[in-house]
DNA sequence: CCTTGACCTTCCAGTAACTGGAGGCCCTAT
DNA sequence: ATAGGGCCTCCAGTTACTGGAAGGTCAAGG
């Protein structure tokens, strides 16, 4: 399978999986014209990928667990111990961004918003 | 007053602080020695800076609150408008995070988290 | 006077995860 | 033969810093 053909059926960008390949997550076989040719193992570890990165896990992350879904010996504490992890970094981007969001949310209503210059939300940047 | 002082003083780290002269925030004197010398023009600048990335305004964002707080003649409805989308993007993360957070919250609930390979996480991921 | 340590300087490289573009080969259809 | 689309590699750029090397400056202590 080409890769214009694994990018559309796997939404993944072409750009994006020549980059996977070139860190090591998939290592598709050649064609004679140099075309890169995908099998079903590629596209299942693709799939793996995408679904995990939409999931917010980092490139290592995602590392880690390919490594753990192919280890058939591993305990599912170690890919529930990494999940977890994850869910504490999430959890603590949301709390950043909601208190970004409170401060902001309070300051974009205090502000007019009209032709006059006088503004809450440059007073409060301004530390005034 | 030396970088490193307002390096303290403002909480913003000596390296940032000179990225931020590189970009062009801030223009300090420099003295015989070549020492960067700043003035309380620069520290409200910083501070200004420091509070607005604070609240998660990009860089590019940042230099157009500036321009619009050293304008005189702004219209409040100008700052307004871009705290607005920047409330928009905050709002669109937020949501994205969550998004993932459920999922990924049942799925480390539904792994036992044992010693035993079986893992619902790892099943999910492989999309079965 | 010399050394030591804490400052300060510049410049270069690296981070995360792609993304865009240039220059060029390959394949198929007209 | 040529036009188009798809593929290839390699290089550079993105965001907002951050780390480190190599070296100048300054004040205090011996």
């Amino acid at each position: 399978m080409n890769i214009g053909q694994v990018a559309k059926s796997s939404g993944i960008p072409v750009k994006t999986i020549r980059y996977y390949e070139e860190i090591g997550f998939i290592r598709p076989d050649r064609d004679a014209n140099g075309y890169r040719n995908f099998d079903d193992r590629d596209l299942h570890k693709l799939a793996f990928i995408g679904r995990a990165r939409s999931l917010g896990f980092t490139i290592e992350e995602c590392r880690a667990l390919l490594a753990l879904y192919e280890d058939q010996s591993r305990a599912s504490a170690d890919v529930k111990r990494l999940a977890m992890d994850h869910l504490k970094d999430i959890d603590a981007k949301i709390a950043a961004l909601k208190s970004m969001r409170d401060t902001l949310s309070d300051l974009v209503t205090s502000c007019a918003g009209d032709d006059r210059p006088d503004c809450p939300i440059l007073n409060d940047l301004a530390g005034r």
